[in-house]
Formats: structure tokens, C-alpha cells, sequence
RNA sequence: GCCGGGGUGGCGGAACUGGUAGACGCGCCGGACUCAAAAUCCGGUUCUGGCGACAGAGUGCGAGUUCGAUUCUCGCCCCCGGCACCA
């Protein structure tokens, strides 16, 4: 071996070896053991982002951890590629979608390659080739025909200027990002795909997600939101409308002062056709974006409409006003508000003088001031007529009785989850294969007709969907009658591509059905891991696509990926200096300086450049606005893709945030310098015979023996169950330290050296796979390592005749003792009274208690 | 606003089941090697007081439970993720 540690030179070769012999592609129908280990796919963005790097590099670890415990793993890697930013792209640097996306796969795959992550490349899928989404197009007819796919009207964020929809994100303080137009809601027809329909098995089997945090699963639980309420009808006066609405707190129906209607209500549209205010205010109500966090925080607005609401049980009226916070599209677009308990409808009233009765109580002493804000609790009721004295359950169930008998109203369980929203006006997504008949309505494509291909060679304005501009894609004809038809120029959402491609991996060349019965040997994923913020969208998509597809009888299980892990996110600290008119223009930290003072704490930071001083804005996650996004290339370039794996992997343990460090790199650069040292000095003195066998009788020996074995047990539980990385490596760390402070260089000592080296690099080897293949080698092993078991633990090595033990008094650490390892209490308690240091703090003090906690620790209680 | 997560030295983090707070790394300080520098090696490094032995304080803030709390309970503050058309 080298005496130098040269990462540029070794990871090609060793890379080039794997490839050679192809030792990550897997024999979908072999048998054995098997783990299927997937990480997220990327959005072909352009380069790799350390997010990516950090996701990918985890992946990695876990599957070549599993390898070494014997198992057939399956890693794949493939393209989330449809995408919005591939048409921004396409707007700015006047390039088709298509182009640009297929050319950032080609440098992304390169910089994966780089990275020596073991991926199976020959099942390598991108979901914007027609193979892949014809698929999902097959999948939406079946949906289509079985009724899980239909059409209804929902609110889009609408460009007036651009004449398009925008997302959520291009919209910036209400206006269009590229136009600056005011934005407006519109309500136009999409694609909706049935979720709510397994909403209640969605959220049940969650229960069966054993190794998912517990996190994601609240969040989905509380995302799919069952609650049981009932449903009732509130007549109009000279009208023959009726306002049904959904409560969850049916006893406090004897205190509504009021009902609350979305702008868009045919009652508020009604009131709006003859009053000219209300008219204005309808329109004005217009102007708000879709998102609910904008809805949740916005001023609340509202107007009187004039109509008066019937109330089921006491036939008395009460006003119908119209709330800008109440949306058409939840529900029936009509809530009943009872402002003297539930906070936001006290607000409201507040804010609009209508009037707060209170018909709830406490049921103890507790104090209530109406004059402050709402009681949400529950109760006893009075004010209520017939049930005043129940209490807030009985008169859920007599409320709700009551309203059944006179058929104005019924028990409901209702999920705050709604229906999946298919469609996107949008170029680069696959089209829905939808052929809109005049006289047949919509009607499927055929199945000998798909794919639905999606044109790549179009020219792009950004003004409206190029699809529409192109009759050689939407004039066709009927598929049942014949006649001439339009086909539907909307795409999928893109999550729609991401919810099952983790089953196309396994058959990708399939081109007789979406997925084949060996699938189901590797499904569903073993580990699957990927960001936080996926916590919901996707992976509700992807279990919910999963049970779709389990009831077409295409895959045999309930649940896509057994275990999950989410990641954090990748953070940066962020610089900038403040131009004349307030605007802040962002510097890379590549271009930072900083100066600290004499304990290293940073006091100011200056630009490379010009050396003047930049203003520290605090860490911020890794984007392009705040320029603070450190590009893993050049670093794999300068230090190797070992350092960079092994860097992300020690900084932080994987679910939590990762701040980015340039110095933390160079020191697990260090590290890894440090350990090609100590293996290449160990060598030159020739390596050790296989056959001796480490067995130290002297005390050194059998401490660093006993360190060995304690590292391999530490980190065989950190990798293997706690998936803790970073105390994995700090343990390896520390082994190293060991071994370079033993200096017996006899026959006995040379050999417990070598099991100790041969330890680290096995423990190593799937975070840092290139250089231990090549200290492997050095230590006198032929082959490869990544077919090389995992070390065992050997019990007889850990053995150790005395501990040390802590001594508290009261609590506070006063000494330590030394004891035999099978001490007894009363042996500790004797040794631990026995302290100098302790004496002084028990003084004459009697001692009242002693508690002994075996192996640990001995606290007197004076 | 709602749902979820987090807050520990100068910094990233460790402490896994209520039992030694600060492992490991970075940074900084000192030393060795060198003509010198880099690299490397060795030592120190929570704060305050003390030459030291040691003592006091200390895990966002305020209370509580306990022999003992970073860990459990309650109330608050701040930061981050998601909120259905970014992926």
C-alpha cells in the first residue's frame, strides 16, 4: 500500500471493480434473504444538493450494512422528473423541458456514480419516459371505471395576466411571481382520485406501521382527521334553500347566534345578485390565495347577507352572514357558529357585534368570562330548553336523537381528509388519458391505445399550457363513438408518478403490465428513507396508490414500506449585505471568511473577495434565495467521496438537522488519514500470520481487546438498530485512539493490533466503503469486502474483573471506587462509606438511606 | 392559525430504561518536530473561585414529582418542518 492516502486515485478503481463485477445487481426471482432498501428518489434539478448526499449516503450505509449480515440487497435509483422547475428552465434559458431534464440526469447520475453509492443501475427509471407513465395512465382508467376517479370543480390561484394557474408557491404577497397580477381564486373542472374513500383504512393501519416514527404517523393521523359529529339542516326563510351543516359538538346547538356561508354559496351569491355591497364584497373575497396557512392567518372578514336561518330544534331565526373563512369546498360551504363556545366564532361575533350566548357550564368551580373569550370544554347545559341538565355527552346523544327523529339531521363521522386533486395545467407532466366526447362525455383511452405520449419537442412562452397551442395532440376522435373529440391537455400531479415507483423498480422492463407477481418477493420496502417534510403528501399518496393497487390485485400486500426513516434537513449559516434600498443580497459561505476572538467564538465575517465585512444572518436550510447551498462536488474532488460520506454521517444523527462545517470536513478527512496511517505502519512490519491468534494475557492487551469488542457490539446496535451513525463512527473514533497508544509491537500485541485494524475496517467499510477495500487488501485479505461478514462480538473479551463505581451524597458526585465485579451491596455501600472525600460530606450526619445501583453508582442520602 | 419536531460548552453533537452532563469531532490555547511553514504527534479546553485538593453554578425560561431530572408532569418563550398546485 501507498504511504499516502490518495481518495482520487483509489475510488475510480475500487468503484470500477463493482461495476466490473456487478456486484450490485440483483436477481429479482433469487431466493434467500431479502432487503429492499430505497431512499427517495431525487427531482432532476441540475446538480446534487447535500441533502441528497446525506439521503443517499444513509441508504447507502443501511444496505451494505444488511449485506454484510448476509442478505440479498436491492438498492435502485431512479428520476422524480416531471416537474415545475423544468419549466421555469425552459421560460428563462429557452430550452425544452425535455432537454433540460434528460441532461441533469446524465450529470446527476455521474456525481451518484461518484459518490460509490451501490446502486442496482440496471434498473435505473426516469417517470417521464412514456414506459413508465403508461402505466399510471392504465392505473387511472381502471380507477376511472371503478368510480375511485371523477371530476368536480375546485379552486385554483388564477394569473389573469399570464392567463394560467399558479402554484402556491409562485405566488408571492397575493400577485403572479412573473406577471405581479393580483391573484384570484378561480374554480375550474379537475381529476380527483377517491382517497376518502380509504381514509378510514389509511388511518387504522397506521397502527401497523411498527417502525415508522412516531411523528409521521401523528401527523398522517391528525392530516386524515376522523371525528364523530353530526350533520344537520338549517331551513331559510323565504327560501327554499337548506344550509346543512357538520358539527362536532351537537350540544351546543342551542347556542348558535348565527350561520357562516363561503363567499362562493349559492346563498351568498343569491344575496350578492341584489345588493350591490354584498355584491362588492363577494368579489373582494376573491382576492385571497388558496393555501390554508394564508386562510388560517388572515383577517377575518364578513357581511350580513340579509337571509335569516331556521333553527332545526327551536324553529327560532338567526342571520346568515357570509365569512371569508369559510370555504365552499370543505364541507357544505356553510358552518353553524356558536360564539360563546368555540373561539374563533366568539371572534367573529366580537368583531361583528352578534350576539355570544352562553348554553354550556362547567362542571366544577371553574371560572368563565365570556367578556374574555370562548369555553371550549366540555359541560352541563342550561339555556337549552328541553336539555338543560345534561351534561355535554348525554346531550350530544339526545341532540342528536332528536334531530335524527325529525329528519333534519344524523350522526356522521366525518375525515378532514378530501379527495386527492389529480390535474395540473401544466406542459411537463403525463397527460391524463382523458378524451373529451361532446356527445359521450369523458371517456377513458383504451388500453391498446397507451400510452397517451406526451409531445418533447415543444416551444415554450410560459404563457398557458404549450399542449393547448398543439391540435395534433388534443384533436382525435372518440373512443366509443367515433366522432371527432378533444383530449384532456391537463397533466398528472407529480406525486402521482412518486407513489408507486418503488414497485416499477422491480420490473422495470415489464411492458405487458404495470407491475408481476415476483414483485411481491421484495415487497413491500424494507427501509425506506427520506426527507421530514415528506411526511404526509407523499407517503399518504403512496400507501393510499399501494391499497389501490392491492385492489386491482397487483401487489399482495397492505403497506409499502415496512420501516421508515425521515432525515433532516441540511442547514447552513447564511451572509449578506444590505443594499441602499433595504433588498439583502446573499453570499455563498464558500466565499465567507470568518475572524474570531480568543476562545473561537466568531465576531465578524468577511467576503474572500473584497475583505470587507458581511452580516451573519443566522442557519438557515440550504436554497438558492438565501445563496447559502454548499455544492458537494467540489468537495468530493477536493477530499474524496469518502470524507463526504463519512462527514455527513458523523455530523448529526440522521433525523435531526445537519449543519453544514468546511472544518468538520477536514477533520473527518483527518480521521481518515489518521487510519490509513495506523494501518500502512502496522503493515510495513509485515501483517501478521491469519493463523495467530489474538488471545493477550497482559493487562493492555486485554483492555484494548476488551475495547474491541465493546466497539463492535456499540456499533452493531447503532447501525443495525438505532440507526444512530454518528455515535457508530464517534465509537470507531475512539478505537483508533486506542490503537495508536498500543505500542507492544510482540508477536502477542501485533496480533490483538490487527484484530482491532481488521474491526475498524469492517465497521467502517459501509460508511467509507473505498478505503477500507484498500486497507482490507493492505491487511493481507484478497476479494472484496462488501461480501465480507459483519464482525461478531466475542463475549470472553469483554470480560472484566473490577468496576468503577460513582459515589453520590445527596445526590452530588463526591468520589469513586474501585470494586470487584461481583461486589455485593453491602460490599459497594462499605467501600463507597469508606471514601475520604465522601466521609467529608456525610460528616456526623446521620445516614438516613443508601442506594445502590448495581455497575453504576452509590448514593448516600444523609 | 392548526398539526408535528427541536432548544445541552465558542460550534456540531454524546448521555439508549430516571443514575458520573459534555463521549467523539471542530475551533481555540500550549508544547514537540522543522531553518521556517504546512502536515503530523502530545497535552489542555463548560463557567466562576482556588497554586491545588476541591467547592459553587450549569442542559431555552418558570414551577413540580424524586434519594437523584438533559430524561417524567404542568405552564411559558424561541427556532424549524408540513398545511393539500415546490418536490
Amino acid at each position: 500500500m501507498d504511504s499516502q492516502y490518495n481518495p482520487a486515485q483509489i475510488e475510480p478503481q475500487i468503484q470500477q471493480r463493482w461495476e466490473e463485477q456487478k456486484s450490485f445487481q440483483v436477481d429479482v426471482s433469487s431466493s434467500g434473504e431479502r432487503f429492499y432498501c430505497l431512499s427517495m428518489f431525487p427531482y432532476p434539478s441540475g446538480r446534487l444538493h447535500m441533502g441528497h448526499v446525506r439521503n443517499y449516503t444513509i441508504g447507502d450505509v443501511i444496505s451494505r450494512y444488511q449485506r454484510m449480515q448476509g442478505k440479498s440487497v436491492f438498492q435502485p435509483m431512479g428520476w422524480d422528473a416531471f416537474g415545475l422547475p423544468a419549466e421555469n428552465a425552459a421560460i428563462k434559458h429557452n430550452v425544452p423541458p425535455a432537454r433540460w431534464t434528460y441532461e441533469n440526469i446524465g450529470h446527476m447520475r455521474g456525481q451518484l456514480q461518484q459518490l460509490g453509492f451501490a446502486y442496482d443501475w440496471s434498473r435505473e427509471l426516469a417517470t417521464c419516459k412514456p414506459e413508465y407513465y403508461r402505466w399510471e395512465q392504465w392505473l387511472f382508467t381502471r380507477l376511472f371505471e371503478r368510480g375511485l376517479a371523477y371530476k368536480k370543480t375546485a379552486t385554483v390561484n388564477w394569473d389573469p395576466v399570464d392567463q394560467t394557474v399558479l402554484a402556491n408557491e409562485q405566488v408571492i404577497d397575493g400577485r403572479g411571481w412573473r406577471s405581479g397580477a393580483v391573484v384570484e381564486r378561480r374554480e375550474i373542472p379537475q381529476w380527483f382520485l377517491k382517497i376518502t374513500d380509504y381514509a378510514e383504512e389509511l388511518l387504522n393501519d397506521i397502527d401497523r406501521l411498527e417502525d415508522w416514527p412516531e411523528a409521521v404517523k401523528t401527523m398522517q393521523r391528525n392530516w386524515i382527521g376522523r371525528s364523530e359529529g353530526v350533520e344537520l339542516q338549517f331551513g331559510v326563510e323565504n327560501s327554499d334553500t337548506v344550509l346543512t351543516v357538520y358539527t362536532t359538538r351537537p350540544d351546543t346547538l342551542m347556542g348558535v347566534t348565527y350561520v357562516a356561508v363561503a363567499p362562493e354559496h349559492a346563498l351568498a351569491l343569491t344575496a350578492a345578485a341584489g345588493n350591490p355591497a354584498i355584491r362588492k364584497f363577494v368579489d373582494e373575497c376573491k382576492n385571497m390565495k388558496v393555501a390554508e396557512a394564508d386562510i388560517a392567518t388572515m383577517a377575518k372578514r364578513g357581511l350580513d347577507t340579509g337571509f335569516k336561518a331556521v333553527h332545526p330544534i327551536t324553529g327560532e331565526t338567526v342571520p346568515v352572514w357570509i365569512a371569508n373563512f369559510v370555504l365552499i369546498e370543505y364541507g357544505s360551504g356553510a358552518v353553524m357558529s356558536v360564539p360563546a363556545h368555540d373561539q374563533r366564532d366568539y371572534e367573529f361575533a366580537r368583531q361583528f357585534g352578534l350576539p355570544v350566548k352562553q348554553v354550556i357550564f362547567p362542571r366544577g368551580d371553574e371560572q368563565v368570562d365570556l367578556e374574555e373569550r370562548a369555553f371550549t370544554e366540555k359541560g352541563v347545559l342550561q339555556n337549552s330548553g328541553a336539555f338543560s341538565g345534561l351534561t355535554s355527552e348525554q346531550a350530544f346523544d339526545a341532540i342528536a336523537a332528536h334531530l335524527e327523529k325529525a329528519g333534519k339531521g344524523l350522526r356522521k363521522v366525518n375525515y378532514r381528509l378530501r379527495d386527492w386533486g389529480v390535474s395540473r395545467q401544466r406542459y411537463w407532466g403525463a397527460p391524463i388519458p382523458i378524451i373529451n366526447c361532446e356527445t359521450c362525455g369523458a371517456v377513458p383511452v383504451p388500453e391498446d391505445r397507451l400510452p397517451v405520449v406526451l409531445p418533447e419537442d415543444v416551444t415554450f412562452d410560459g404563457v398557458g399550457s404549450p399542449l393547448k397551442k398543439m391540435p395534433e395532440f388534443y384533436r382525435t376522435e372518440c373512443p366509443r363513438c367515433g366522432e371527432a373529440a378533444v383530449r384532456e391537455t391537463d397533466t398528472f400531479d407529480t406525486f402521482m408518478e412518486s407513489s408507486w415507483y418503488y414497485a416499477r423498480y422491480l420490473c422495470r422492463d415489464n411492458n405487458d403490465a404495470m407491475l408481476d407477481a415476483p414483485v411481491n418477493n421484495w415487497l413491500p420496502v424494507d427501509q425506506y428513507i427520506g426527507g421530514i417534510e415528506h411526511a404526509i403528501l407523499h407517503l399518504l399518496y403512496a400507501r393510499f396508490y399501494h391499497k389501490l393497487m392491492r385492489d386491482l390485485g397487483l401487489v399482495a400486500s397492505d403497506e409499502p414500506f415496512k420501516r421508515l426513516l425521515t432525515q433532516g434537513m441540511v442547514v447552513a449559516e447564511t451572509y449578506y449585505r444590505e443594499s441602499a434600498d433595504g433588498k439583502k443580497n446573499f453570499f455563498n459561505p464558500a466565499d465567507v471568511e470568518l475572524e474570531r476572538d480568543a476562545k473561537g467564538k466568531p465576531v465578524k465575517a468577511v467576503l474572500k473577495t473584497d475583505g470587507e465585512p458581511v452580516a451573519i444572518g443566522g442557519i438557515e436550510k440550504m436554497s438558492k434565495s438565501k445563496n447559502n447551498g454548499v455544492d458537494p462536488q467540489p468537495l468530493i474532488e477536493k477530499y474524496g467521496a469518502d470524507t463526504v460520506r463519512l462527514f455527513t454521517m458523523f455530523a448529526s444523527p440522521p433525523d435531526q438537522a445537519l449543519e453544514w462545517s468546511d472544518e468538520g470536513v477536514e477533520g473527518a478527512n483527518r480521521f481518515l488519514k489518521r487510519l490509513w496511517r495506523l494501518v500502512h505502519e502496522h503493515c510495513s512490519a509485515g501483517v501478521p500470520k491469519a493463523a495467530a491468534r489474538a488471545d493477550a494475557r497482559d493487562d493492555t492487551g486485554k483492555a484494548l481487546r476488551r475495547k474491541i469488542h465493546q466497539t463492535i457490539g456499540k456499533a452493531s446496535d447503532d447501525i443495525g438498530r438505532r440507526y444512530t451513525f454518528n455515535t457508530a463512527i464517534a465509537a470507531n473514533m475512539e478505537l483508533v485512539n486506542e490503537l495508536y497508544k498500543f505500542k507492544d509491537t510482540s508477536d502477542q500485541g501485533r496480533a490483538v493490533m490487527q484484530e482491532g485494524l481488521e474491526a475498524v475496517v469492517l465497521m467502517l467499510s459501509p460508511i467509507v466503503p473505498h478505503v477500507c477495500q484498500v486497507l482490507w487488501e493492505a491487511l493481507g485479505h484478497d476479494g472484496l469486502l462488501i461480501d465480507h461478514p459483519w464482525p461478531a462480538v466475542d463475549k470472553a473479551a469483554l470480560h472484566q474483573d473490577t468496576l468503577e463505581l460513582v459515589v453520590q451524597v445527596n445526590g452530588k458526585l463526591r468520589g469513586r471506587i474501585t470494586v470487584p465485579a461481583d461486589a455485593s451491596r453491602e460490599a459497594c455501600e462499605q467501600a463507597a462509606l469508606a471514601d475520604e472525600n465522601v466521609k467529608r460530606h456525610t460528616g456526623d450526619g446521620a445516614v438516613r438511606k443508601v442506594i445502590v445501583v448495581p455497575g453504576k453508582l452509590v448514593n448516600i442520602v444523609v
